[in-house]
DNA sequence: CCAGCCCTGACAGAGTTGTGTCAGGGATAA
DNA sequence: TTATCCCTGACACAACTCTGTCAGGGCTGG
């Protein structure tokens, strides 16, 4: 039993400030899932309690709620409906008559724009 | 002036198959808006009778919520959001026996610089 | 052995979402 | 003018999400 610290379910709960039943719910949503002993125990490892912690930031700091990061994860993996999404959001500009006129941008806006298309593709939309 | 056809939001509802409130809630998400007339009646040109029905077609076909399409959309608008969602999905792998937690003195913006630049290539797979 | 974990499944209550409908008050057009 | 649309705001209600809690039953360590 020494070797990577893993947690049963209730100490991985006060380790990270989720309760048992989210973790629960949390796995059960496909975002965190724990090894299971030889008898059907959860086992949190490290990188698990680290992940149940820095989630429980991102919902506080971002107020974005479980089911949106479970959409989110699903949009990872069903790269089908990543660029059906994708695709609607591009599909023919939101206001009939507005023609855009492009403008120059600064080297700043450009870069801005770069590091957006970037984090975007992340996200596959 | 003449041309593009502006239907109000009943006409519009029953061309693309939603109720006027829906039409209304789906605004609301800022999915698709409409401009208004002087009175400000809602007015809908063709590209948003096209996004509305497509819209549809894409909740029907892929089993998405138009909420879900509603956070997509703000996946697409914050993009702080975006990449620190994008990043904690890549944040450690699930398994557990991975360790090590990246204790790198550098500058924080590096090592996010890093994360993202690794994230985009792995999608250019 | 036995207290105290763990499992799954289920129900329950608060809160949110999706959708209809209605009320009070302008706008429009026959 | 009058019928018929439109607006906003609000209430209503089913369905769903989130979260706790409990029950029946299996492990586990001292």
């Amino acid at each position: 039993m020494a070797s990577t610290t893993n947690l049963t379910i209730h100490e991985a709960a006060t380790a990270t400030g989720w309760s048992p039943r989210m973790l629960r719910y949390v796995e059960q949503l496909g975002l965190v899932e724990p090894t299971r002993s030889s008898s059907g125990y959860r086992l949190y490892g490290p990188g698990q309690l680290q992940r149940l912690s820095s989630l429980r930031a991102l919902l506080e700091t971002h107020s974005v709620e479980l089911g949106d990061v479970g959409f989110a994860l699903r949009l990872r993996r069903d790269q089908e409906l990543a660029s059906a999404l994708g695709g609607w959001f591009d599909e023919i500009p939101t206001t009939p008559e507005t023609f855009e006129l492009p403008d120059l941008p600064a080297a700043d806006e450009r870069w801005l724009a770069f590091e957006q298309d970037k984090h975007q593709h992340l996200l596959n939309l």
